[in-house]
DNA sequence: GTGAAAGCGCTAACAT
DNA sequence: ATGTTAGCGCTTTCAC
């Protein structure tokens, strides 16, 4: 492999030189310039990144911690960050921790000033105390959970107001036995989403038995099936379902299309994420739709900002969001 | 920052007895070590990755190129790679390239020994031509599509045995009007499973007339849908559909039901790939499913060995995968 | 405008 | 068993 050196001796230069050409820095003799690019041709020089790093103290790398990258949502962000992250010249390094506490602490701790200039994470279990000290040293921020006490910029929807506004729209399809699937109070945006339901509930004078709101400690497909399955046993099931994720709804529509019930005749389900897949089911969910291409750019954006020396306040970015009206709400 | 020369000084020892200590070389005075590990601990130090590699000549990166992150057999993919890479110490390096061709001669492009130790990839679009010479200088491993003679390790499935499979058992359900969507002269992958369909189709002496091949640019469910629609206008139409991906399929099920269609009882339908949601999707999908964690495992591994100097011949790794059988082809 | 040389943090000879 | 030192490839003062 060509080094700036090869290229210097081939061109008669010195280093400095091919380095000012390569950069595109200062005036440089034009007779050199074409010397030293007739030189970098012929040894199909290319750029040591990561001496080039080492020098300037940067690492041309952010990382994005997510709980796994086969989970619809998450594969849809990560695209966005990496899309997002190449305007800055940022290569994107994905790291997994299954949503565990465990692998999510030493994720961060294993990240540093060394490896990335940032991170962007993804947290699910981690506690507040993981966070109140930066692990990482370098700028991060938090996505989704928004662990309230934590001095780290977070980028995120409006939970409550999502919420409420799905329940709502449930509400003017004139439901009125409203159960939620995914209480978890481990997780912060769990809790906000519970709590717009509720909002919405009051607003209209309507109230929740406790046994509507089913927990669930995984947001897979699985776990919105058993959830519904236990809904419908109630002995006065309810007629719609709020669903903190877009898996858990899909599972839930499939365990009540088992037990045949019709969505939405018999039982009307909402969603959240708006994963790729929810406009092409049977039925077609209707979702929550967080515009992830602005959470993503947004979250990379908050990164450069911070690592160019911003030092103002913690920020906590509202990224908007909207109501995906479809089948599973409406026939 | 702490760095190794901090820690020497903080311990009163050299550099070497510290860069001992924290890689586990030779043997150092128990002494020596403890204070080094008090010092180690005092400073918070942590290696710099950067310098580490650029001393030992490894970057610590692999990189994996992938259309779309969105899509969930790459996203599922990307998180068996993921994993796979830890086991060796890796950390992976994402790129897109939407499955444009220009994309993806770039990113090999910026690929090289400084940034990365080998390279995963996933082509779509790109041509022989592109790959009769390594252009990234690195190890690299084909996944998928197999330009057959590019000398490029390649990891992958039997296609034709797998497409042959998958039509069989839509001739045993008793289908005699079979279709495929995703036909596309520019992908090979396409290309072996159109051959497995007319194998299987030929072993029981059925024929295909030629529209009922139809072609697909992309894979998306919207491509699946627009390709059901025009194979149940035709005069006569097929009573089954082999698709060459999940989403194809998906979006052909969907098709399907908009025009009053059932699956499988008018039409049945089989996917490839085997992506999460197809488990849970109505009718679950019938698909190929291929053993992903160890096509991740293969394509990590052989990186390693090639990296360690392994030079033996250019490998063509078969993965096992087998037939998911579900209600849309049992109903 | 260009060159010489220092040094980013680390590891591996080499010396002790 | 431990210290000293050169150097990975690059950028950047500081002279010229």
């Amino acid at each position: 492999m060509a080094t700036l050196k090869d290229v210097a001796e081939l061109a008669g230069v010195s280093v400095k030189t091919v380095s000012n050409v390569v950069n595109g820095y200062s005036f440089v003799k034009p007779e050199n310039e074409r010397k030293v690019r007739e030189a970098l041709a012929a040894t199909g020089y290319k750029p040591n990144v990561g001496a080039r790093n080492l020098r300037r103290g940067r690492t041309g790398f952010i990382a994005l911690m997510v709980p796994e990258l086969s989970i619809p949502y998450f594969g849809e962000l990560a695209g966005g960050v990496i899309t997002a992250a190449h305007t800055h010249d940022w290569s994107v390094l994905i790291e997994q921790t299954q949503g565990m506490r465990d692998p999510e602490v030493a994720t961060l701790a294993s990240l540093g000033p060394h490896m990335v200039d940032g991170a962007i994470i993804s947290p699910e279990a981690l506690l507040t105390d993981d966070l109140t000290h930066n692990p990482t040293g370098v700028p991060m921020v938090l996505l989704g959970e928004h662990a309230l006490d934590v001095p780290i910029d977070h980028v995120g929807i409006d939970n409550v107001q999502a919420a409420r506004i799905a329940v709502r729209h449930l509400i003017s399809m004139g439901r009125n036995r409203i159960a939620v699937i995914g209480q978890n109070p481990d997780r912060g945006t769990a809790t906000q989403r519970l709590a717009g339901y509720h909002d919405a509930l009051n607003e209209v004078g309507l109230t929740c038995p406790p046994e509507y709101v089913a927990p669930a400690v995984r947001y897979h497909h699985r776990d919105g099936a058993e959830a519904m399955a236990r809904l419908l046993a109630l002995p006065e099931a309810p007629d719609a379902v709020f669903c903190f994720n877009d898996m858990l709804a899909h599972g839930a529509v499939r365990a009540a299309a088992e037990r045949g019930y019709h969505v939405p005749q018999d039982i009307a389900v909402v969603g959240f994420d708006n994963t790729e897949h929810s406009k092409y089911s049977l039925p077609s969910l209707t979702t929550i739709a967080p515009d992830k291409a602005a959470l993503a750019k947004a979250a990379v954006n908050l990164i450069h900002e911070r690592s160019n020396g911003d030092s103002s306040p913690v920020q906590d970015v509202q990224i908007p969001f909207t109501l995906e009206v479809r089948e599973s709400t409406t026939g």
